[in-house]
DNA sequence: TTTTTATTGTGATTTAAGTAACATCAATCT
DNA sequence: AGATTGATGTTACTTAAATCACAATAAAAA
């Protein structure tokens, strides 16, 4: 199963309360496929893949859209997750509001630091000590990991074995589930990483300008 | 032309240098492949399109293939870019160590609001009036964006207009350059927006984790 | 009621990324 | 020197995601 369609899911949602907020009730493959620059064909092919059904005639509802989303991508459960390693990052993800307006909660940071360590408000930072049974309580199922490189793969190993199962890694560190997006499994269940390398994309875009210039290079010297 | 070949070169050399720092002076495609989670042809294939060249049985000297990797990922040149939003992320990011690990210096930051402009440090915050000269006086080609959802489009048009090439976009809008990776492109040049959306990241993990424990009680009921 | 129209839902096609397989050839061994 | 080995470089194949194209059909119009 396909990562790209669930994030596609999201980003049909945040277009569709737009549109909702606007007064619309109707919405065409056709508007959504323009607004995601992908051909209309693909947004039905994602709805009906997940058996969302419009009409023939009359494109989807909106609302109905909305809730169906909402249920695939579980809306319907509270979204609580933890943060792990309150340094630069996990400290401004956790006062980030982008996660709170689609709903995600951070219901605690984690650092190995005792002085980072604090009860108070309504995200605490609590010692390393106390994550194994925080989770375990909570049922806690995602986590990020914004430790540094050399401490991501033993935090993610605490974590795996604590339960959790979602994991967005913003470390270098690849770290491999071992298996793929597909339902294999080992003995401690699936789990699923998403990594983010904010150095590798950054070095990623200083690649093509660079081809850029050289192809500009290249045309004024014809 | 491939942006994952792109993100595995970055990749690529991270190992390449903690090798390095181990002793060893030479690596086949199979040590790489097995590192990363790729065939080693793969390896070899991304060498072969890049003419990275190799030792017909000796595999391929670390020296050289992180020399190599630097020159088309740019090293050589400075890798300096600006950030515009200064927000918790944008703050978080100025101020993060693994930019530069890598060899990325933010040369400034932007923000709409005067009382966050300071311009002391050596990445100073400037207030937005002076993007476009600062832009066009240092040559600046790649920029992040961490404002909020409603200014992104505007603050898009504006480091485009000035220069800017490469673009890093954390807000949750799709910014799209009209053109693909490859060398489309329109009177103002081409350009490349890498978009990283937290929160749908997140919603994807909640996805894949219900799916998980919903297959659980499938086969507990069996 | 019949015809037209517009949009869905889906099978066929295209495209591209990654894997597999193997011919090639430099280094080592005898 | 000649044979053997082992890793490269590359071609052919596989797989999967997205596009294209169109049949099916519900709503609207005549």
């Amino acid at each position: 199963m396909n990562k790209e369609i669930i994030l596609r899911l999201s980003k049909y949602k945040r277009l569709l309360h737009k549109l909702k907020a606007l007064g619309l009730e109707r919405v065409f493959s056709n508007n959504l496929g323009d607004a995601l620059g992908v051909t209309p064909a693909l947004v039905r092919k994602d709805f009906s893949y997940l058996k969302i059904t419009g009409n023939k005639r009359g494109g989807y509802s909106i609302d109905e859209l909305i809730e169906e989303i909402d249920e695939i991508l579980g809306k319907n459960h509270p979204l609580d997750i933890i943060i792990v390693g309150c340094g630069k990052i996990g400290t401004a993800l956790m006062q980030y509001n982008g996660l709170l307006r689609d709903g995600i909660t951070v219901a605690a940071g984690f650092d190995i630091n005792p002085e980072k360590v604090s009860y108070q408000g309504n995200s605490p930072i609590l010692p390393m000590s106390e994550i194994e049974n925080f989770i375990k309580e909570k049922k806690i199922k995602v986590g990020v990991i914004t430790v540094p490189e050399n401490a991501a793969t033993s935090v993610y190993e605490i974590m795996v074995n604590a339960g959790i199962k979602g994991f967005l890694n913003f470390s270098p560190v690849d770290l491999k589930c071992t298996r793929s997006n597909d339902k294999i499994r080992d003995e401690k269940g699936e789990c699923m990483v998403n990594n983010i390398n904010v150095a590798a994309e950054i070095e990623n875009l200083f690649y093509y300008v660079n081809k850029f210039s050289a192809n500009d290079e290249e045309e004024q010297s014809e």
